[in-house]
RNA sequence: GCCCCGUUAGCUCAGUCGGAUAGAGCGCUGGAUUCCUAAUCCAGAGGCCAUAGGUUCAAAUCCUGUACGGGGCACCA
């Protein structure tokens, strides 16, 4: 309907004032929706737009326009108001034609058709040294819905998971397994002051020793030093640690550390998996290292590619990458002194990786903090050459925990945190993605636990359910079976409260398409609040199993439009759409 | 010091491309159930949109300054 008004409206500025010397085409016709009822359906300012080019007073090019405008059966009356805004009044029938389009695209209703666009959203990526935990929700939550609302709006979505698989941490993470196997054998042995202190690593060893026996386990001689606390307590220790075992051990130490890898990511990943996230990829850190039969590594490549751009010089040993001169603040290093690389050296070899995999739209999710990071991949990517447009960030802001109008307290040395899963348990999947996803992801997020617990119109994921069940339960009380209201007679939908419905069905697509063009997926939630809320209070004013069959029909009709779209939009968020409560 | 993000009702927050009288929930006051799920609804009170300028026919929205709050600025990952 906005398309045709546009039209029309074009056609009768090209009429009207093509002798005038201003070029008519370059105004962007607006049509809005309006909120008053007594100002109609939709608007457009072109009158006020044009006013000062034209060198006239707004309300007369408004009259001009509307004397030129055909009402039809479906725009039914036109006119001007206030300071020269075109209102347009809408027929009774065409408001009903949404509902139609719902029922025959169903679960597709709000989607696109492919654009053929590629895009890759990298999200999660957290280091695989322990499990996912409360802070990683809120982003694990937003890339999964942008995924989805991505794939709506006809995008081929990759879903990534960058694995740190790579440098110190790994040997730090094999030697804190390492001891919790010791333990098994000598429960004097203490966990050391850099190593990962998580109680989650000693189920693994128990494994670790099914795989293994004792085999793993040091000689006396060897066990000295880890006996010996006033060592431990050094920070260094825990390389001593490492370079003890990896020199008794020899392979054995690359296994251990192979396993706890491989033991923290299934951990990870059955986490993300219960929480309705699923990565497609998984991208290994290391993978960037390995130089086949004498090739560089993708490291080495990329670097090199810097290189012959002119954008690498040595200095104390160190390999530098010239990011100041495209708009960083400093310049960076790839590769340190000690000839080990920097974690931006793999970041700028996998990001090249991501470009040459051929994406049209590559996005990141990272935590706020990483803020400051942006500006070196950029002039990374710009020193490469490549298109820093096609490069998107999304900050996710923390989120506080909140029990009792207090916030839970929370820290991350020493392992205490609280787990991912353990939040799940508490208040189930679905309401922890409802409350991550239900604010702007650029804020920080009072995630309020007693309320995501409660079953009542306080807490607005159950609002939206219950729209969705009631529904539902007058569907199924009235025996009639859905495909067939179809033909109902629309125009018989005139109360106040059923031309907003349809209207707001109506502007499902355009929602979805601008949450999707912005990354902006908390809108759906607002979006089915609103939806939700307009029907609770239809149900209450109007009755829906009534004796006139036709009204019954067409009323059931529009209820079965809302369904369809609660459910799709809940969708997109993850979450079900229950048929009872 | 530099860089991001924010400041809207008592509280928690929405606010589209700048558009007509500023939006919701909670909380507060008062109502609705012989009837399709009261897990709901209806009505009322509550606002200098931090602040000072600027752009515009029109500013919560765009631009600049200021104040206040949060976060970030490694040869760590």
């Amino acid at each position: 309907m906005k398309e045709k008004i546009q039209k029309d409206l074009k056609r009768i500025l090209g009429e009207l004032y093509s002798s005038v010397d201003i070029d008519i085409k370059k105004f962007d016709i607006n049509i809005q929706d309006n909120k008053e009822k007594e100002h109609g359906d939709l608007a457009s300012n072109i009158a006020l737009v044009l006013a000062k080019p034209l060198g006239r007073n707004p309300k007369e090019i408004a009259e001009e326009i509307k004397e030129n405008f055909q009402t039809d059966q479906d725009i039914t009356k036109v006119e001007v108001a206030g300071p020269g805004f075109i209102n347009f009044f809408l027929s009774k029938k065409s408001h009903g034609a949404v509902l139609k389009e719902i029922f025959i695209e169903k679960d597709g209703y709000g989607s696109s058709k492919s654009n053929n666009k590629k895009v890759l959203i990298e999200y999660v990526s957290s280091n695989p040294t322990g499990p996912l935990h409360v802070g990683h929700g809120r982003g694990a939550v937003f890339g999964s819905v942008l995924a989805r609302l991505l794939n709506e709006a006809g995008f081929k979505v990759d879903e990534e998971y960058y694995v740190n698989d790579f440098g110190r941490q790994m040997n730090i993470l094999a030697a804190s397994l390492w001891i919790r196997y010791a333990q098994i054998f000598n429960n004097d042995i203490q966990m050391i002051k850099n190593g990962y202190q998580g109680e989650y690593l000693i189920p693994i060893a128990k494994n670790l020793k099914e795989k293994r026996s004792n085999e793993l386990f040091l000689s006396d001689s060897d066990l000295n030093d880890l006996l010996n606390k006033d060592t431990q307590e050094d920070e260094s220790f825990v390389d001593s640690v490492i370079e003890t075992i990896r020199s008794r051990l020899g392979d054995e130490f690359l296994f251990i550390r192979d396993f706890a890898l491989k033991e923290i990511l299934d951990l990870i990943q059955a986490d993300l998996s219960e929480f309705g996230v699923n990565h497609n990829k998984w991208f290994s850190e290391s993978s960037l290292y390995e130089n086949k039969l004498g090739s560089d590594s993708i490291v080495d490549k990329a670097i090199n590619e810097l290189d012959s751009n002119g954008f690498i010089y040595e200095q104390e040993g160190a390999t530098w990458f010239k990011s100041s001169t495209l708009g960083d603040d400093k310049d960076r290093v790839l590769k340190r002194g000690n000839g080990e690389y920097t974690y931006f050296a793999s970041d700028v070899a996998y990001h090249l990786d991501k470009y040459d995999r051929g994406y049209d739209r590559i996005i990141n999710i990272w935590g706020s903090d990483h803020h400051g990071y942006i500006p070196r991949v950029r002039a990374a990517m710009e020193a490469s050459a490549r298109n820093i447009q096609k490069l998107e960030v999304v900050f996710i802001q923390f989120a506080n925990l909140i029990r009792s109008g207090k916030k839970v307290p929370m820290s991350t040395r020493s392992g205490e945190f609280i787990t991912l899963k353990e939040l799940i348990d508490e208040v189930t999947t679905e309401a922890a993605r409802f409350f991550y996803i239900n604010r702007k992801s650029d804020q920080h997020l009072d995630f309020d636990l007693d309320l995501a617990k409660e079953q009542s119109k306080d807490n607005p994921l159950y609002y939206i359910q219950y729209a969705h069940a009631r529904i539902c339960s007058v569907l199924s009380k009235s025996h009639i079976d859905e495909g067939k209201l179809a033909n109902s007679d629309l125009t018989l939908l005139d109360l106040d409260k059923e031309v907003e419905l349809q209207k707001v069905l109506n502007q499902y697509p355009v929602l979805i398409e601008r949450a999707a063009l912005s990354s902006e997926p908390h809108l759906i939630c607002y979006y089915l609040k609103d939806l939700a809320s307009i029907f609770h209070s239809y149900y209450n004013s109007e009755k829906f199993l009534v004796e006139d069959q036709n009204l019954m029909n067409s009323r059931l009709f529009l209820l079965s439009g809302v369904k369809q779209v609660i459910h799709n939009g809940l969708s997109i968020l993850g979450i079900n759409a229950p048929q009872e409560m």
